[in-house]
DNA sequence: TTGATATGATACAAAAAGGTATCATGTCAA
DNA sequence: TTGACATGATACCTTTTTGTATCATATCAA
């Protein structure tokens, strides 16, 4: 049930990967568009796709020859909740508040 | 200025080193203590240790002749931002009321 | 001092990542 | 139908990653 974070935590390592995300935030794009933004083969670009669509990222569509990529900002979510385990870490003056609501609430 | 995250994804691309940061949120630890928990060399677990180190979320200092591992999740700080800028793709409503906000309080 | 312990450092090997080049396939447009 | 175009797929290469094994160094404790 909880989902495999692996996948998306490999995803994000490459900048690359990471600044096509940013791309697709802005609109939906073919291979043939995203691999123009790059210094690189088409194929290439195409594996990061790949990568990005293994970590659920992003999601493809047929749309005659062409392929859509599109974000799929959704699959940050478990990731940005993994890092959220570490806000208690933050600020102390937050923690000291949680430690309070927690005195109050003992629910643990 | 703005910090470079590369060092600090990467790290946290390994499922040993995200491991590693959950159990230094607990306590701080040696690098034995460390490398108990897992089924790897000493040497292994260390070369993460220094990945970790690179990325900045764990610092190091020397006691004797051990070292203590620490978690710095400040670090995870710019991670979290980058991710943030995908929040306007989670939830249209909250996008919305954001609008709002923005509308009232224009401070950009 | 001396032996045990904690770590540092290096060489090595296997696997994964990141890239190129090349050719095949499916689709559009005339 | 046919040529151009977008993509798929594969082979190949280089570099990085991830791990082991081994030995050196520093420090603690008796």
């Amino acid at each position: 049930m909880t989902p495999d974070l692996q996948p998306a935590f490999r995803a994000l390592a490459d900048p690359t990967r990471r600044d096509i995300l940013r791309l697709l935030g802005d609109r939906d794009m073919t291979i043939a568009e995203v691999s123009d933004q790059f210094d690189m083969t088409r194929a290439a670009v195409k594996k990061h796709l790949v990568m990005l669509s293994d970590g659920g990222l992003i999601t493809v569509r047929a749309e005659g020859r062409e392929r859509i990529n599109s974000l799929n900002a959704q699959a940050l979510r478990p990731v940005m909740d993994w890092l959220g385990w570490f806000d208690r870490f933050w600020d102390t003056r937050l923690d000291a508040l949680k430690s309070v609501i927690e005195q109050e609430t003992p629910d643990d």
